[in-house]
DNA sequence: ATCTTATATATGCAAGTTGCATATATAAGA
DNA sequence: TCTTATATATGCAACTTGCATATATAAGAT
């Protein structure tokens, strides 16, 4: 947990209070419209909450805004669906320039993990690990 | 990258512009103090510089500001030292607090890079992969 | 008929984080 | 005396986050 540290659960070692990047919020959407064709917003947290190591579900508001922020950058392209019962749904697409950014994400994401995996075999070897007090991670269900 | 993307490189895969969290400031720092004993602000921004993944180096004032946030905590503990020549030095050291914290950041880091590689394996099997356009991560130098 | 719930999108706000610039002080070397 | 390296620290605008709230439609329950 990093700056906004999760309020709800005190002093665990939970990943809640860790803010949508590290709920892979952005790259994992992207990834859901690539492979579904097309998805609203609605749809894309109930999807997310399966894809997230969080158990906080990601916010839904934040989420809005992250599609809203995606479209201004032209990594996704949406449009109103009215054709179902309903309230209307916004109805999102990714881009080619959003498919890019995936590739751009997964290289991204692939350094990352070689650098934690480092750090994490590093912090082992110094004997750091036994036993975290405060134990189970909210994160591991 | 995230929200606050790279202003710096344009629109490559780099990892700059994902502030600290993403650098693993907080875990990285905690571990320094750990096996070093004690250290101070400027020593630490050069450790981690080859700790973390980032071409851009950490904020030194952000750092600054992550060791008062700790001490705050509870995590790290500092005294002004002036015995060397030069600028006096604010040495931190690692808390028991701290210790726990950071035993708490390598089960949290561990369940991140499962969740992360569990992703990147997906979409490899998605074929989302191959050669990403603005090619090289700043990262991976 | 009315109430509640589920679906669906969206904004307001306070608190926090980030990158960049800047201020400060000490000492070594040119 | 000037520049550079060491060392700590704050100001600020822009952005992100979590939580609460507002809105509308429709299905099902009372």
């Amino acid at each position: 947990m990093p700056q906004g540290r999760c309020r709800r659960h005190g002093n665990g070692p939970c990943s809640c209070g860790m803010g949508n990047i590290y709920r892979f919020v952005e790259p994992v959407v992207l990834f859901l419209l690539k492979t579904k064709g097309h998805s609203h917003g609605y749809e894309l947290a109930g999807d997310l909450a399966e894809c997230t190591l969080t158990d906080s579900s990601v916010d839904l508001g934040g989420l809005y805004r992250i599609l809203q922020r995606l479209e201004g950058e032209g990594f996704v392209v949406s449009e109103w669906d009215t054709s179902g019962a309903g309230a209307a749904r916004r109805m999102y697409a990714i881009t080619p320039a959003g498919e890019n950014r995936l590739r751009q994400w997964v290289t991204v994401l692939g350094n990352m993990t070689r650098s934690m995996n480092a750090f994490l075999e590093r912090a082992k070897e110094s004997g750091v690990v036994p036993l975290a007090e405060g134990g189970s991670d909210h994160a591991a269900r």
